[in-house]
DNA sequence: ATATGTGCAAATGGTTTGCATCCTC
DNA sequence: GAGGATGCAAACCATTTGCACATAT
């Protein structure tokens, strides 16, 4: 398993033009089993926990720009001060639904959203086909009623 | 005009029960009167152009979260290094397609999109009456373009 | 009168970078 | 062997914060 993951690795770098180091393989193929997003130092802490010797802070940043260039990541906009990045499978097409005030993240999957974005990608010349995702920030029920509650004892 | 638009930010401060001062004025006022979305460095330099003592860049930002808390700023995730922000006009249902590569961004009205983030919103517990957005991140045509340019040259 | 807001300058924190060294191709 | 990659520590830069002073209500 990790065996198929460390070869998935050589292969998405060598696809990249990359070049394999061992720092590469090892983050990548971590990277390849995490679900869901991830911020930098989570990826960095999850890499290091391995033993092995560890992976430096700077090639992480740089390996992950590098990733998201070439498309084996995605990053998303979920927050503003640290940036979260998704390992981009085969046909993993989702959205995300972002509370503003609490920060909780949904996953959404919508073929109606899909469409849509296709279709407004083409119309205004983007490619939605690669690195493609959806961010929706809204307030969840949850931080609304605390909001509503907090406006009542104001009066 | 400057006239309305600062009885429009009274009106708005007081609406959010946010003391009037003269900063808050200030920068409210030459904010409503922005067209599309602005960094906090553009609102400093906007606000400061006018022959008024300046609004110290502290306040700006404490203001800038201030009124995004409040509803009356809108914070859009357009990119990672800076938060950029809209004023939230009446009806002014938009997303915005940006492009992973150059940033470049279009502002796109569907009601699709509106109507079906409003079905995900109720079904996942979210409110995107207050505040909704959307972003779609994707690779604009020339960058696409650049990208098959550089793997063909790589051959 | 009192709670709040403002300005300054220093602190913060995620991310990037210069440079000497190491490793892949 | 040569050009790209790594690690360290310092640099960056947008944003936040502590504190003394000013102001709105």
């Amino acid at each position: 398993m990790a065996r198929d993951r460390s070869e998935l690795a050589r292969d998405l770098l060598r696809g990249a033009r990359l070049r394999c180091t061992s720092q590469r393989v090892q983050v990548l193929a971590c990277l390849s089993g995490m679900t869901g997003h991830f911020g930098a130092e989570e990826a960095l802490a999850a890499v290091n926990m391995l033993p092995r010797p560890p992976v430096s802070r700077a090639t992480l940043y740089r390996l992950l720009n590098d990733l998201e260039q070439q498309g084996i990541l995605r990053r998303v906009l979920l927050s503003e001060n640290c940036s979260r990045y998704e390992f981009v499978g085969p046909q993993d097409r989702h959205c995300h639904l972002v509370c503003a005030s609490c920060g909780r993240v949904e996953e959404v999957r919508s073929t109606v959203l899909d469409q849509e974005l296709r279709h407004l990608g083409e119309k205004y010349g983007f490619s939605p086909d690669r690195a493609s995702l959806e961010v929706t920030v809204a307030s969840c029920n949850e931080c609304e009623r605390q909001r509503a509650r907090e406006l009542t004892n104001g009066d």
